[in-house]
DNA sequence: ATAATACCCGAACATGTGTTCGATGTCAAG
DNA sequence: CTTGACATCGAACACATGTTCGGGTATTAT
C-alpha cells in the first residue's frame, strides 16, 4: 500500500487542535476559517503561530493551502471524500420497466436527490451516469431489497457474469433485480437471498437488462 | 410540505451562472470563491454586479452569506449536504455481542470509515455518536441484511416500539438485528423479512439492546 | 558552551476582498 | 413623457486576512 506519511499517531497537541478547529469551522460555517478565526478559537497568541502550524500540517499532508487567498485551506484528510448528487429518477415496481433517466435533469430539484460519498462507490463511476430508484413493494424481496430501499444504478445494456442487474422479463412482464449469469447460451438469474433458487431463461432475448445495481441504501427510520 | 420559495424554475440566466460557478468552485477548490473570482469566471463586468446577484440569491434562499467575511458564502440549496465520517468499529457476527465503540477513535484511521451524507440520515444525529459495523455471515438474513453489508447504528440501551435494534439474546447467546416491540411485558422481535415470523421473549431481562440501526448500506460489487 | 531544533511572540506590511455610492441604461406601467 | 423597478457600471473606500521578520524561549544533542 504505502500512502505517504503515516505520522498520524504522532500529532502534536496544538496540531490536533488546529485540525479540530478546521474541521469544526468548516462543518458549522460552510467555509474554511481565516487564520485569525483559528487563533481566536484555539486561544493562540499570535497569527504567526497558527500559520506555523498550518504550514506544518500542510507538509504532513493533512491540508492543502492556496497562498495569498483568504481562507484558502482545504482539509485533505482522506481526500477521496466528495459528494456525488444522484438523481432519483423514479420508483421501481415489479410490474413496470425501469424508468429511463432523462439525460438532463433540471437544475436543483432537491428532494429527488441522494447524496453519496464517492469513495463508497466502486471505482470512479462517472457521476452523471448514475441514477437512483426508490423500490416500491416487496417484490424485490428475493433480491434482499425491499420497500423504501434506494438502489443506485448505472445504465447498461449488457452485464458480465456476477453483476446485479435490473432486468425486464418480457415474457413475465415484470422487472426484477437479480444476479446475472450467462451460461452456455441460457441466462441464469440468481436471487441475492441464498435461500432461494435461481431462475433459468433459455432465450436470452427475453431478458432486457436495464442497468447494473451499484449500491443499495436502506434508511431505517421507524417502519412500524 | 411547502418549504419557502419555489421560484426554482424562474432563475434568471446570470443567477444560474453565479450558482453554477459557486458550485464548481467549491467542488474544485474546496472553499468558496471570492466575489472577484466569480466575476472573472463569469465574465461579469464589475464586482458590484456579482454582489448584486449574490444578494438576490440570498433572499431567494439559495445561498447564505456571512457579511464582512472573505468568501463567506455557503450554498444552501439542498444545503443539508455534508459528509459525516463514521468509524467502522468492528464486525458483527451472530455469535458475538456488538463491539462497543471506544469513545475516542484515533484521529484519521481512514479505511475504517464510512462517509455518509448527513441528509441521508434521520434528523440531526450527532456525528460522534454514530458508529458502523460490517456484517459477517448470513446470520442476519432474516433482517434483510447480509454478508458484507454495513449497518450504521447509534448507541442505545433502550428502544421504542418499531425501531430496529441490535440485541444480545443472553439465553441464546447471540446477537441479532430485529424490529423491537414491547407488548404487555414481553418482547416481540420481528424480522424485517415479512415472510418470517416473530420471536417472543417473555423475560425482557434477557434482551440486551446494543444500539439502534439507523441505516444499511450495501455495496454491490461483484459478489461470487 | 555551543549548536540545532522546535516552538512561540507581536507587530508591521501588502494585498485580497466585501462594501458602498453615484451615474447610466433598460423597459414596461401610468 | 414621466415614473419607477430592475439591471449595470466603475471606482473608491475600509477592513479582513495572509505574510513576513526580528526577536524570543525551551529542550536536546554535540
Amino acid at each position: 500500500m504505502m500512502m505517504g506519511r503515516r505520522k498520524s499517531a504522532t500529532l502534536t497537541e496544538p496540531q490536533k487542535k488546529v485540525l479540530e478547529i478546521l474541521r469544526d469551522y468548516q462543518e458549522n460555517m460552510g467555509f474554511p476559517p481565516s487564520i485569525r478565526d483559528i487563533q481566536e478559537k484555539g486561544k493562540f497568541s499570535s497569527t504567526s503561530v497558527v500559520n506555523y502550524y498550518l504550514e506544518r500540517l500542510e507538509t504532513l499532508g493533512f491540508i492543502e493551502r492556496s497562498r495569498q487567498v483568504s481562507r484558502g485551506i482545504r482539509l485533505l484528510n482522506g481526500a477521496p471524500n466528495e459528494l456525488m448528487r444522484i438523481p432519483i429518477v423514479g420508483r421501481i415496481f415489479a410490474s413496470e420497466p425501469v424508468p429511463i433517466p432523462s439525460t438532463d435533469f433540471s437544475y436543483m430539484d432537491a428532494e429527488h436527490m441522494v447524496d453519496v460519498a464517492r469513495n463508497m462507490l466502486p471505482a470512479r463511476e462517472k457521476a452523471n451516469e448514475l441514477f437512483a430508484l426508490e423500490v416500491r413493494g416487496d417484490s424485490m424481496i428475493d433480491a434482499m431489497i425491499f420497500d423504501g430501499d434506494i438502489v443506485i444504478m448505472k445504465p447498461a445494456k449488457q452485464a458480465r457474469n456476477g453483476e446485479m442487474v435490473a432486468v425486464w422479463l418480457s415474457d413475465k412482464e415484470e422487472t426484477s433485480l437479480k444476479y446475472f449469469f450467462l451460461e452456455g447460451g441460457r441466462v441464469r438469474l440468481q436471487p441475492a437471498n441464498p435461500n432461494m433458487g435461481p431462475i433459468y431463461i433459455d432465450d436470452p432475448k427475453t431478458v432486457k437488462i436495464q442497468g447494473k445495481v451499484v449500491m443499495v441504501i436502506r434508511q431505517v427510520e421507524k417502519p412500524m
